[in-house]
This record gives structure tokens, sequence and C-alpha cells, in this order.
DNA sequence: AATTCATTGCGTTATACTGACACAATCTAA
DNA sequence: TTAGATTGTGTCAGTATAACGCAATGAATT
């Protein structure tokens, strides 16, 4: 019989301190978008031993507002501070979560979790989804000794998703397809220069059907949360495109104000 | 000294069994509209001593969707089944609610709420609106003995209001706003049959804004969601408007879809 | 019964927006 | 130097939108 691995810290403390210092009953999951080689993508945790993949989460302190909460695991997650994050969707069936999943986790360490333990209860889950910079970006070290990952969504579907963090992925990208017909998005996906092109593929890969290049700018354009900078990105055998960054007070006001207003 | 009033029955399950039926720490808030009389009224119930408003609102059973709890609540507070739900957004400050509320309503009837009892803790709440057809519905009796009444959107600044449910009322109504830009509503707000201008005041209320009669009728032919009938209603000095409903089929398929898709 | 008045049904026009497509300019690799 | 791919800029027809006109209608007034 081999001997088990040593319990990593933050489960231990989830174990002995759990029930003292976080909420019961209500998690946070995040659903983090990046962009990269004209792919969005999403990171997600491997749960190693159990081979199945589950979304960065965590609980919310007993003094905490929620959302602060979410920045927090957003932060302990990627290091990242100033990211574009989102609450969309309260997850809330009753049989949602699988308590089995955490009694598993820990046995693989040889820990029993009591069968009254916080963590084995009904679990009402606040989802969040959050924007950031792919170049910006190195993964952390994991507090939970699981493997981040960087997962192209058109390959969520065949991946073993723990839970029901299938649906919520759906659920985000649901919102996220939702907001970008009234919102501009694309300042927390791209790096701070990026070209035209860039942005169109990433409309494309979020909505996911081709837009015409040339009305796709002219409309871009006409939002005016744009600034075109005098450099090209050279690199292609063709015509270098221009770069632009984004106007960030066109932007934050369209962010608040919204791009079409309508009525 | 005078003597106590009974304890409510429903204050009463609170007090004795809200431990052992529902989750610890979530609540239920629901912001139900109605339109009468050319106003956007909400649903308000007078907690009568503390003299406040407060949202109607409730607790989830341990075994119970929080969707399904919302509804409940809906239910049993309006006897109505086939509402407009939808969660628009969680609160959850710290310190959102206040505990001293819930001490003070028992005390009234002269009990006193044990410093651990399980309305004492922090509640993190989960926001719902609801559409209701305010002509299709009499005012249920409320077990908890508070008092209901409509008001009106426009008087809600200058009234007494509990807890953060101002904050919340505000907010359900930027997502009514937002989300008028791009699905349909009318069905729930309205009764079976009405004119066009009705509609119209409708959508100028919950804007606040006019609206060209002539260019919102013709948008509104547009969407395809309307049947118009060959009745006309009479009763003031000037031409009968024509009377419409909505065509369920189209009206749902709107909603799933959108109004416009853009992009 | 005729008149008045508010309001409705239906329509017009100028302008802005959208989708589809043309063509010249430019960058790198061969 | 040339070829191939891609970008910058522009055109045009069809559609949608905002602003406004006018005749028709229903009830109240005379």
């Amino acid at each position: 019989m081999s001997k088990s691995l040593a319990l990593p810290a933050s489960l231990k403390q989830l174990l002995v301190k759990g029930n003292e210092l976080f909420l019961p009953g209500i998690s946070i999951d995040c659903v983090i978008f990046g962009f990269h080689e004209n792919t969005l993508k999403l990171l997600l945790l491997d749960n190693s031993k159990s081979n199945k993949w589950t979304l960065p989460g965590g609980f919310v302190l007993k003094s905490e507002d929620i959302n602060d909460a979410a920045y927090r695991v957003l932060l302990g997650r990627t290091g990242l501070k100033d990211i574009y994050l989102k609450q969309f969707d309260v997850f809330g069936k009753p049989n949602r979560t699988d308590a089995s999943a955490h009694k598993t986790t820990y046995e693989q360490y040889g820990t029993k979790l009591p069968k009254d333990h916080w963590l084995i209860q009904r679990f009402v889950s606040v989802g969040y989804f959050a924007l950031i910079d792919y170049t910006n970006f190195s993964i952390q070290n994991d507090t939970m000794n699981a493997v981040f990952a960087w997962k192209g969504i058109e390959q969520i579907n065949n991946l073993p998703i723990d839970h029901d963090h299938g649906a919520i992925i759906k659920k985000a990208l649901d919102s996220l397809r939702t907001q970008l017909a009234y919102l501009p998005i694309g300042k927390n996906l791209l790096p701070k220069k990026f070209t035209m092109p860039e942005l169109q593929k990433l409309y494309e890969t979020i909505l996911n059907k081709p837009l015409d290049r040339r009305n796709f700018q002219r409309k871009m354009l006409g939002f005016g949360i744009l600034n075109k900078l005098n450099e090209t990105r050279k690199g292609g055998a063709h015509k270098a495109p221009f770069l632009y960054t984004f106007n960030d007070k066109k932007y934050q006001k369209a962010l608040k104000e919204g791009l079409y207003g309508s009525w």
C-alpha cells in the first residue's frame, strides 16, 4: 500500500476551518475567458486525480462582499487585479453539486471527510465571468495542487467536466454573447495595442460566425471608442494593419450607457 | 401595559423551524411590477409596526431549487402562477440586512429572538423581478400580517424602505429597462386585449420618455408578435383604437431569440 | 342634429444605417 | 522582381428610423 501524499494546506484549511471562515452553502464559480490565436479560451482546473475539469471557484468570507470574494478568487488564481468581472447567474438546483466529489478528493490524500462536514452540504453558487488579457497573464501556482490549463471553447464539449460546471460555462458564453450586442468588450481580452483584424477575430469567435471585414471596421469606428495609432503591425506577407488602442474614457462611458440605446 | 398581539403563525414557524426548513443565509427578494392607469407600480409590504416598506420575499427550502422558491413566494403572495419571473442580481454586501429589524418585529409581539437565532445572521439575497397583470390580480391575505400595497415607482424615492431594498428596486428597474431593448414584455403586464396606445404608454412609462405614436406602432407591428383584432375599445371622446393580443407563439420565440439580434 | 375636440389610422419624406461587393496599396517570401 | 495574401478605402442599393401631415372617428357640447 503506497503512502498518501500530504494534504495541501488549502485543502486542510477548508477541512479544519471552512466552517468558521466562510459563509455556509454559498460558493463562487468563475468562468475565465481569454483570447489567443483566434480562439476563445477558458481557464480550467484539472482535479488531477478525478480526471475531471472544474471551474476555478471559492467561498465567501463571513464578512466579505460577494463581489469582493469573486475578485479575491480571481486575484488568487490569476494574479490579475484589473479584470472585467460580471455576475451572470445563480445556480441553485438542489442536486447541482456532487458531495462525493469532495469526499473523493480528500480520500486521495488519505483523509476522511466527516459526514456532517461543512463541505458536505448543499451549495448555491454565484456564477461570474471574467475577461482577461491572455498575453499579459501567467498561470499562478495553484494552492489546491491542481493543474491549470487553457482550453478552447470548441473542446469543452469533449472534456469531462465536474458537477454542473458544463452548464455554467454554457450560460456564461450565452451571457457574453448577449453582452457583446450592447457593450464593448475587447479591452479586457486583447493586449493594449491591437489591429482591426484581431478585434474582428475576437468578435467572430465569440459570435461564432464570420463578419464582413469592411462593415465591421465601419461599425466599430462608428462607436467612437477606438484610437487609431500611427503604427502598423508588420510580420505577415501582406499589407501591415494599423494598430489601435481603446479610448479609455469613451470605453468606460460605453460600458455604462451601452452602444446602442435603441428606443 | 397593553397585552401583545398573538404571534402570526408564519412568524412563529420562522422562529421555531426556520433553521430546520430553510437554507442558511440565503433569501429571495421579489420586485413585482404591475401597470395601471399609466403608471408602473410595485407591490410592497408595509411592515406595519416598523412603518417601513419592504419587498415581498422568502427563503429557500432545503431541497428546493432557488428559482422554484421564487415562484413559490410569488404564488403565495399573488396567487398567480403564470408570471414572468427573472433573476436579475445577487445582493451580497455583508451589512446589507439589518438584524435589528427582525428583533424589532418579534418584540412587537412580545417575543424575544435568541441572539444566535437563524434569522440573526448574514443573508445573501437573490433578486427576482416579476411582471404581472394588474387587472387580473387581487392582493392575497398576507400570512405575515403585513399590509400589501401597490406603489407607483415615482413615489418610491419618498417612501421609507427597509434594508437595502431601495437599491434592489433601482437595480430591478434598470434590468427591466435593459430587457425592454431586446425582449418583448407587454404580455405579462397588460390584460389579454389591449390597445396600441396602452402598449405605448407602458413602454413610455418604463423608459421614462415619450415616444412618437406612429413610429412606435410601425416598429411594434414590425416585430410581428401582435394580432390585430376586429374590435375597438370605445369609451373616450375620440376615435376608438383597435384592440390587439399577443401572438403567443411568436412572442415566446421572441423571448428566446430576442427582438434584434444585431450583429 | 350639428359642431367641436381629442385622439387614432394611415401615410410621406429626408436621413442614417446595413449588407454586399470593387479596387488599389502594401508587406513578405520566393 | 514578382506573386500571393491581406489591408485601407470607397460605392451602391436596400432597409430602418425620426419627424411630421392629414383625414377619420367617437363622445361631449351646444
